[in-house]
DNA sequence: TTGAAAGCGCTAACAA
DNA sequence: TTGTTAGCGCTTTCAA
């Protein structure tokens, strides 16, 4: 069934009775051809089931229509399905530019997998997922002066990057819960060497206002998330807001054990929407986001550094506030 | 900083006086060479850190030296998780032959994405994560006569397949539990349209002999599971045997709105154990299986394959039966 | 508007 | 053991 060997530009050209330049110019629309030979050709590439092979293309091009996906290999769960859903997005975009995406994973300081397919040359360009601490990665490409783009967020200045807005969406959520009335509420939040961390917390900030807050960081483990929780409610708070999913998990599970009712004891949101919250009950107020739109800009993003375009250093996504039962 | 233009054989060749395809098989090792100026390329090489560019030795080989890495992209958590991990091996094992990994996703019936890296010849491979429903793929990529594995469990016939030993591993476990005396056993099950569901039930039904069982199928929702630890409990059941990890984290969850002690009222197990079970007490009796070693398996065999090697069509790789607490 | 031919950087058959 | 040379399949000048 399977044809001997490949079919080649060539092939189409003999069949054709064209020369291999028009063929290509048909394809790839550069140059001058005239528009009924291009028909033509399309369609017996069509019918011929023809692919060019992107190796030669690329050779010829210097180029490879590969980027890479460079993501920590070794997170958290929520995070995995951040990375998934933002993969989601890459990948669609990056087929309509006829790209595809390289993948590897980087972890404890150790970028040699990152190393390996930029000094291989085996992509354009890099997308580098950042959820994690500070790694070598951002001035490793910055040396080689390979494309690419940031996404989430990085303290690292000049670089391209795109990710959510969460000082504005943080900030929102503080003013709604201040506007609703709440009297005293505390700020749970996780690692404070994540950036992320420190934008959401700089959001809450901005926008609680003059309520009285709480505010207990590096809440790392469950057992710190607990002591927050307990230590919240000792000193009377009306309102806990957490700086993520999975504290807000944890901070669920503990107001159930103590049996705080939400939301008639007590308000409670999350920074954070994810499928962790989705079964609870009462639903959980919190800030989303859309991680494919992410991917998809940050490939579409870094199209435009490969392409030698000229793009904008930080790129902010929208969010949106749902309001659900746990805020009521 | 960055070199005008990058190295290629040819310069290396100049440099040391050579020709391009003594340096070539310095390189590759193939072919007959002095070992002193393979050495000498070698160092020099080294020192100037040349790369050779991968495109070109594709074109010229006809190979990609990419794999493709195919997995559902509407996954959840728990298979994204084990996926993730096995992704780790492929990795690994990728690198060691000077490889690297494509990914794309499938979903809904939707194989496009392996089309588009199958047809446009961008992988040597595939490897098939398959954790859902039947699809295309396989019959697609068996009339492509692309090189393929598929990693973890499926029904067709006459492929390469590399799968944990499900049926094996829970009928040990099983028939530990008749040892340790249980009476009468309750099975909940998920999704028996899936082949490693079907899979875990045989090796129970095998390892647990004579002893009354309730076996409870198709629990694809947490109320359909929480039902089906009300039916245990109710039937007098002494034991819960639990499909997979999220099975056994609802489980667990209705156990303690019941009031049921763990073991004291009733053994808990698991035939699939992950991360979610990990910071449960007591802690939960499971079927532990190592996904980096699947993955890494998985490589190897696709990578014989592609070498024209014989393999073998199924290979099962090992499990634990990790005995906690809730077995006690 | 189309064709001829050089070149992308490497491998491998063939010569030396 | 090493060098010469002809490809691999495509793009892109340069000519026609």
């Amino acid at each position: 069934m399977d044809n001997d060997k490949r079919k080649t530009i060539e092939d189409v050209a003999k069949a054709l009775g064209l020369s291999k330049s028009t063929v290509s110019r048909s394809i790839s629309g550069k140059g001058r051809i005239s528009a009924d030979t291009r028909q033509k050709v399309l369609d017996y590439i069509e019918e011929s089931n023809y692919r060019p092979n992107p190796l030669a293309r690329g050779l010829s091009e210097s180029r490879t229509y590969n980027v890479g996906w460079v993501v920590p290999g070794d997170d958290h769960m929520p995070s995995l399905y951040f990375y998934q859903r933002c993969l989601q997005g890459v990948l669609r975009a990056a087929v309509k530019a006829d790209y595809d995406v390289l993948i590897t994973t980087i972890g404890d300081g150790d970028i040699s997998g990152l190393k390996r397919i930029t000094e291989n040359h085996k992509v354009d360009g890099v997308i580098l997922g950042r959820s994690l601490y500070k790694d070598d990665s951002i001035v490793y490409l910055k040396e080689q002066g390979l494309p690419f783009v940031v996404v989430g967020s990085t303290e690292e200045k000049g670089v391209i990057q795109v990710d959510n807005d969460h000082v504005a969406a943080c900030r929102e959520l503080a003013s709604i819960l201040r506007m609703k009335g709440v009297r005293r509420v505390s700020f749970i939040g996780g690692d404070m060497r994540l950036v992320v961390t420190g934008s959401r917390l700089q959001g809450f900030k901005e926008g609680i206002g003059d309520v009285r807050t709480q505010i207990c960081m590096d809440c790392t483990d469950d057992g710190k998330v607990r002591r927050a929780v307990e230590e919240a409610l000792a000193s009377g708070s009306d309102c806990i807001v957490c700086e993520d999913d999975r504290i807000c998990q944890i901070v669920m599970e503990k107001l159930k054990d103590m049996e705080v009712d939400i939301p008639a004891d007590l308000k409670l949101a999350s920074c954070y929407d994810s499928r962790l919250l989705r079964n609870y009950r009462p639903q959980i107020t919190a800030l989303k986001y859309d991680p494919m739109e992410l991917g998809k800009r940050s490939f579409e993003t870094l199209l435009a550094v490969i392409n030698g375009q000229e793009v904008e250093g930080r790129m902010l996504l929208g969010y949106e506030v749902v309001l659900k039962g746990s805020t009521q």
